[in-house]
DNA sequence: CCCCAGTGCTAGCTACAGCAAGCGCAGTGC
DNA sequence: GCACTGCGCTTGCTGTAGCTAGCACTGGGG
C-alpha cells in the first residue's frame, strides 16, 4: 500500500546516479601516486602511516587501490608527505584541476561569494582583459595568443616553512 | 582517524574547541553551511538530494550534523548547489582556508589591469561581500563569517599551476 | 646458527557512511 | 470531507572504511 504516497518523490537516483566518472576508478591512480610520492621521499610505509596517523596496513591497502580513503585521511597523508592536499584531491578526482590565473583562482576559491556573483566578477575581469589586450594589439606585434599565466607576484607570500 | 577512541577523541565538540586540528569536529558547521546555501538557492532538500545524487534522508542528516559525508558526496553536493567544491572542503576543515584577502591580493597583483579597473573590480567584490554578510546575519548568528585561519603546514610541493 | 629490527601484506573485526521504506505534517484541489 | 503532492525526519539495513593482531620475508649482529 505505501506505494502511492511514495510515488511522490520517486527517488530515481538509479545505479550510482550520474556515474561519478573519475571517482569510480579513483582507487588505483591515487594509490600509485601516493606510493610514488612516498618512495621519492624515501620513507617507509610504516613511517608515513605514523606521520599520517593511520594504520600501516590501511595505508598499504590505499596504495594498492584496495581501499579508497576519505578526504580526512587524504588530508593527513598529504601532510605526512609534505605535499598540498589539493594535489591529492585532484589526483583523487574529487577536485577539478585548476585552470586560469591567480585572480580566477582566488575568486573561485572565495567561499563568501555565490556562484552567480563569481560569474559576474569573472565576467567583468575577462572583459577588462579583453579590452586591454585589444588596445595593446594595436601597438604590439603578433604572437600574443597566450592570455593566461601572468600574475608573477604569485600568491601573496604565504609565510611558512 | 580519531573515531577509534584511542587517540585524542574530542567527542565533546567544545565551543572553542576548534583550534589547530579543525579536521576532527567537522560535522556541525558544514551541515549548517550546506543548509544555508540550499535555502539561499531556494531549493528543497529533496531537490538538492536528487541533484547531488544522494538520498534525501542522508542529506537531511548531513545538514543536521548527524553524518559526515565523504569527499565524493561533498563534491556532488557542491555541484548541486553550484558552488565550488573547495568552499565546502574548507568548511569541512579538510582543506586549509586560502589566504584571507586572496581575491584582493590577486587583483592588485595582476599586471594586466589598470589601476582604475582594479578599483572597479574590488568595489564590486566588496559590495558582494557586504551584501552577503547582511543577508546572512538575518538568519544566522555570528561566527560563520569569520574564517579562523587554521594551521599553515600545507603548500610545499605544489605539483602544478 | 639463532635473534632481532625492519620491510610490506593478510585476516578478521567494529563502527559508521549511505541507502530504501515509511511516517507525520502542511498545503491544494475536487 | 477526502485524495494527492510536497516537505523534512526516523527507522533499520548493507557495504565498506579503517582498525588490531599477526604473518612471511630480508638483513645484520651476537
Amino acid at each position: 500500500m505505501g506505494k502511492q504516497a511514495d510515488r511522490a518523490d520517486k527517488t530515481e537516483t538509479g545505479p550510482a546516479g550520474r556515474a561519478i566518472d573519475a571517482v569510480a576508478d579513483l582507487g588505483r591512480d591515487i594509490g600509485e601516486y601516493i606510493r610514488q610520492q612516498r618512495n621519492t621521499a624515501k620513507i617507509s610505509l610504516r613511517q608515513l602511516a605514523k606521520l599520517a596517523g593511520v594504520s600501516n596496513p590501511y595505508l598499504s591497502q590505499i596504495e594498492r587501490g584496495l581501499r579508497k580513503p576519505s578526504a580526512e585521511i587524504l588530508q593527513q597523508i598529504a601532510k605526512g608527505l609534505r605535499i598540498s592536499a589539493e594535489a591529492l584531491y585532484v589526483q583523487a578526482g574529487i577536485l577539478e584541476q585548476r585552470v586560469g590565473g591567480a585572480v580566477v583562482d582566488a575568486v573561485l576559491a572565495d567561499q563568501e561569494l555565490t556562484e552567480r556573483q563569481k560569474q559576474v566578477l569573472l565576467d567583468v575581469y575577462q572583459s577588462f582583459r579583453r579590452e586591454n589586450a585589444a588596445e595593446k594589439s594595436t601597438q604590439d606585434g603578433p604572437g600574443l595568443s597566450e592570455p593566461d599565466s601572468a600574475a608573477p607576484a604569485g600568491r601573496t607570500t604565504t609565510t611558512e616553512e
